[in-house]
DNA sequence: TTTAGCACTCTGTATTTTTGACTGCTAATA
DNA sequence: TATTAGCAGTCAAAAATACAGAGTGCTAAA
C-alpha cells in the first residue's frame, strides 16, 4: 500500500520530528534527506501520507507531524533496533554486574541504568508476588516481643517483615511456628497465606489470637506490597513538550496515580518489549505520551517490570534498542545463576 | 514599633494573600476586614508597612504582597497555632495508631498523613544512622550461600540485608559470626562497622575474604542508606503559583536534588517546628518557597525528620498547627512505649 | 511522473490602543 | 492630630490591529 518512497519519507519525517520537536516541512526533508527530488514531490507524498492517516497538520501552513498511526508504523516496520553505542553497552554491563542483593534490587538497578542511558523517566515495579511459590519461611526472635518473618520464593525473592506482639514469645513457640508454616506452606503459592490459613493455624496451635493475628496480618501485607519506583522524573521536564503546563501537569498526575502505571506495566507478555503510543490503550490522560515496557521473567513468573515514559516524540530507536539489550542481559544473568 | 492597627492590617493582608494568591488592595481590606475605617487610612498604614519592609508592591498600581520579613513577623508573632479541626485530629490519631512495623515506617506514615491533611508536598528522611547504638546483631542462614544480617539499635531501628556468598556457609560459622559481632559491637555506634573492624574480624576468625568482605560491605551499605520519601508532589502542581513554568521546574529540581532537602531537614534542633521562608537560608533556588520542618527524636537521637515544602504563600497557620500536633503525638507515642 | 512557480492560508509577533485597578497626594473634616 | 473624600497619575493586562514569513496545494509545463 505504501510504496518505498512514502515509507522512506515517513521515516524521515518521524526522525526529524523526534529530533527537533517542530512540525516538519517539505523543504527540510529535501534539504536534509532527499537532495535528489523536489519539494513539490515530497509535498505530494506527504499529502497522501496524510490522507492515509500517518501524518497530521497542526494547521494549514505548518509542516507535518506524525500521528499515532504514523509512529506505530515507524516503530513496527521502519526502525532497526541496534541503536546502542559501545559506551552504553559497557556502562550497562558494569551496572548490572555490580552485585545486587536480590531480584528486587536488580530490577531497580536496571531501571536506574535505563534512565541514565536514555535520559527518560523510568518506572519499575517488583514481582507480582501472589503466584510465587514459597520455598521457605523463617521466623527469628528479636527481643522478647518482636519477631522477624522471612519468606523466600522459587524465583529468589526474599521478603521480610517485623512483627510486634503484646505478650512475650518463647523460643519453643518460634520453633513450632517455623515447623508449622513450612510444613503447610512450602511449595504453595504466597496467596495461600490468607484467613483460612489463619484459622487452620489457630485450630492446630491454640496460641492466643494476640500472637497469630499479627503474624498473619504482617505476612499478608508483605504479599500485597507493590512498590513502584521512579527514576529521573526531572529529566522529562527539560523536554520542550513540557513547556505546555497542561502536559507537565498531566505527566505528574500519571506518575502519581500509581494504579495507572501499574496497570500498564502489568499488561503485556513476558520478555516482549512492548510499545504503547499515545492513547492506544484508550486512556485519555496518556494521549500525549508513549510508554515502552518489558518484563523480566524467570520461568513463567514475572520478577519485575520496567517501563519508560516519555513524550510520543521519544527516541524509540534508542529506547527500544537499550531495553532489548538490558532484557537480554537479565536473561543471561538468570541462566548463569541456574 | 508597629502599632496595633498596623499589625492587624499586616495580618489581614497576609491572610488574604494566602487565600487568594493575588496582591491585596486597600479596598479589599476595608471590605472584608475593616468596615469601620476608610480605604485611605488603610493605604496610609500600608505605605508605612512597606517603608518598614513588611510589604512589597509588584508595581505601582497593584496591591501589596507580603515580603519575607512580613511573613516572618506573621509566623512569629501574629499567628495562633491551634488551627486544626476535630476531624483532622481524629484522622491523624487513627493513622498514627495503625501499628507501624518500626520507627522508619512510623515516620513515613506521619509524613503521608501530614500531606493528606495539609494538601502540601511533604519530604521525610529516616534516622541518621551512624551515631545510633547497636543493641543487637543477628545473622540468619537462608539456604547454604545466603545470609540475612539484622541490626537493631537503641532507638528501635531495625535494618536488615541479604548477603550472598560464593561458597557455602556452615551453621557453626554463623554462630561464630553472631558471637563475634555482638561481643565486639554491642553498645557501640553503628559507624564502628568499618574497615578497621573488618580487619579485626579477619584477624580473629581467619575466615576467607569471600566471607568477611561481603558481610562488611552489605552492613556498611545498610548504614549509609538514607532514603528520602516524597508524598503528594502532584498536589503542589494545582497551586496557582505553579502556572509559572519556571517555578514548577525549580520545584521539581529542588525535590530531585536530594542533598538540598536533606541539608535543610538535617539542620535545626530536635522537636522544634522550624520555618524557613524563601531564601532565608540563602539558597537562590528556594527563594519562592517555604519549608516547615520538625524532627522526631528519641532521647538525643533523631529518628526521623519531616518537612513540608510549598509556596511562600502557604497556609502557615494550618501547617504549623498540624505539625505541632503530630510532633506531640509522636512524643506521646514514644513515652507510652518506654 | 516530476517539477517550477505562485496564490492563498494561517500563525506568531510586534505595535498600538484601551481599560481599569490601585495608589499617593491634597485639601477638607472631625 | 488623625481620618477621609476625591481625584490625578501610573502601570499592567487585555484587546485590537497590522505585518511578516513559513508552508501548503494547485496548475501548467517539462
Amino acid at each position: 500500500m505504501l510504496d518505498e518512497r512514502k515509507r522512506k519519507i515517513l521515516k524521515e519525517i518521524v526522525d526529524e520530528y523526534i529530533e527537533t520537536a517542530e512540525p516538519v516541512s517539505s523543504a527540510v526533508i529535501v534539504q536534509k534527506y532527499e537532495p535528489d527530488i523536489s519539494s513539490a514531490t515530497v509535498r505530494n507524498s506527504m499529502a497522501e501520507l496524510e490522507k492515509d492517516g500517518y501524518l497530521e497538520k497542526p494547521h494549514t501552513s505548518a509542516g507535518r507531524v506524525p500521528s499515532a498511526k504514523g509512529y506505530r508504523l515507524y516503530v513496527d516496520e521502519l526502525l532497526k533496533y541496534d541503536n546502542i553505542s559501545l559506551e552504553d553497552i559497557k556502562y550497562i554491563q558494569e551496572k548490572l554486574e555490580s552485585k545486587a542483593t536480590g531480584i528486587e534490587e536488580l530490577t531497580k538497578i536496571a531501571a536506574t541504568t535505563l534512565s541514565e542511558v536514555t535520559h527518560y523517566t523510568t518506572v519499575s515495579i517488583g514481582p507480582k508476588t501472589s503466584k510465587q511459590i514459597i520455598e521457605e519461611i523463617k521466623f527469628v526472635l528479636l527481643g522478647s516481643r518482636m519477631l522477624m518473618g522471612i519468606i523466600m520464593t522459587d524465583t529468589g525473592l526474599v521478603r521480610e517483615t517485623i512483627i510486634k506482639f503484646d505478650e512475650d514469645i518463647t523460643n519453643e513457640q518460634v520453633d513450632t511456628l517455623n515447623y508449622f508454616f513450612n510444613n503447610k506452606l512450602k511449595g504453595e503459592p504466597l496467596e495461600k497465606i490468607d484467613t483460612s490459613f489463619e484459622e487452620y493455624i489457630f485450630r492446630e496451635l491454640k496460641y492466643s489470637v494476640n500472637i497469630i493475628r499479627p503474624i498473619i496480618e504482617q505476612m499478608k501485607k508483605l504479599i500485597e506490597e507493590e512498590e513502584i519506583y521512579l527514576e529521573g522524573a526531572n529529566k522529562s521536564f527539560e523536554l520542550p513538550e513540557f513547556k505546555s503546563l497542561e502536559l507537565a501537569k498531566n505527566f505528574v498526575n500519571i506518575l502519581d496515580t500509581k494504579e495507572l502505571m501499574v496497570d500498564i506495566l502489568d499488561s503485556g507478555f513476558a520478555e516482549d518489549v512492548k510499545v504503547y503510543i499515545g492513547d492506544e490503550n484508550d486512556n485519555e490522560e496518556l494521549k500525549d505520551f508513549s510508554i515502552v515496557t518489558f518484563k523480566h521473567s524467570i520461568g513463567d513468573k514475572d520478577v519485575g517490570t520496567i517501563g519508560i515514559i516519555g513524550p510520543k516524540r521519544m527516541n524509540y530507536s534508542k529506547v527500544i534498542s537499550v531495553m532489548k539489550y538490558i532484557s537480554k542481559k537479565l536473561k543471561d544473568f538468570d541462566n548463569d545463576n541456574k
